[in-house]
DNA sequence: TTAAGCTCGTAACTAATGTCACCGATTTAT
DNA sequence: ATAAATCGGTGACATTAGTTACGAGCTTAA
């Protein structure tokens, strides 16, 4: 695991001192809920390790992927639902073995105040999710579910650095709110054209 | 029109001074183009007056509405984009004859660690915004047109305080991403269901 | 080892949405 | 005054996506 300072080097060292003095640190295994829609955000989330999937959820349950975070990346939800102690809009989970740092949000103020580069990393923070969400918009808007699907392939393999992408064709739909049928007929397709390979359980991008 | 210090009542008074005294006044009417998706945004916007409507566009042009800025409120991405320079990934339309405050983006730093009211402000008009996109992300992902135009023709109503929405289906259909026929063929059904009363150039919300 | 439960393929059908063509009515520009 | 453009209604059809149904192979747990 990279060293805190190192994952967050630009934050100045006199706050990364506060920040692992008052922080705790918390693991995850593959699978684990981090946080539940409507639950109350007490702390802000820093990743330390492993990688985490954030989700909106509807009435019935259905969990639509928004967008991923990484180790040296905050939880721009957590920073601005902690700020009021409000409920989470959003649900959480870990996609792999996962470490977070938890700063209790009564020191977000604070730091906010003292440390220019804490102000400076949540506004950085805030940033790239809006973006990243504006993107998100532009797919669900604009695009057809094929596009949809490699654009959700694309991404897989880049934020986990493999071509081989382990998770079925069921999961596929759930995260794109679609269905299995349909993602299968257009992986089907995608690899008629010979952009994928198909196996159990996983898909191996060409 | 309502003064600014009653507007953005929640800003301390000496940070008021500071605006009124940095910022220059624009004026827009009804259908002017406030800015382009990849212009530079170089000042902040706080609206005084009028209103909003802030799209996302594809390559092809293609209009979709996101959400409306209201006086006593900011462009959350001029707030983000303006701190570094960036070129603007929406474009912002007036739909009313509007009044702007643009204040140079070279103050932002200084306020942000001067007023606390300021950071608050921002922190609070990014929250907003935020959430907006997350109830906008619902709807197309997990909503079906029909749901989404009453969604459009009650928001239209509430942001604008009235009954009787002044609009083609033209035009509905542009910013919903959809086509004019289907707008028809939805808002005809809701008629059936004495949802609303069709005009030319306006519909009645009943 | 046997049953249950995933996983994926596929065909047939339905539903939702988009497109094309055409119409008459109204408004706007020249 | 006349032509051009906008507006909206509507039927026919195409495309995309979702649903139902079923089968076959693999994995897991009792």
């Amino acid at each position: 695991m990279q060293p805190f300072y190192q994952l967050y080097s630009q934050l100045e060292p006199e706050l990364q001192e506060e920040i692992e003095k008052n922080a705790t640190i918390k693991t995850f295994t593959t699978g684990d809920i981090i946080i539940r829609t409507g639950q109350y955000v007490k702390s802000t989330m820093l990743i330390l390790e492993g990688m985490v999937k954030v989700f909106r959820e509807n009435e019935e349950g259905d969990e639509f992927l928004m967008y991923y975070i990484k180790p040296g990346e905050a939880c721009a939800l957590s920073l601005v639902c902690a700020s009021k102690m409000e409920a989470s809009k959003i649900m959480a989970k870990a996609v792999e073995d996962t470490t977070i740092l938890m700063v209790p949000i009564q020191l977000m103020d604070e730091w906010m105040a003292n440390y220019k580069s804490w102000y400076y990393f949540v506004l950085e923070t805030y940033r790239n999710r809006f973006e990243e969400l504006l993107v998100l918009i532009d797919h669900v808007a604009f695009r057809n579910m094929d596009e949809r699907l490699q654009f959700y392939l694309n991404r897989h393999s880049e934020v986990n650095q493999t071509k081989k992408i382990n998770i079925s064709h069921q999961q596929i739909a759930d995260e794109l709110n679609s269905s299995r049928e349909v993602i299968s007929r257009l992986l089907k397709k995608m690899e008629q054209r010979g952009l994928v390979s198909l196996h159990r359980n996983y898909i191996e991008m060409l």
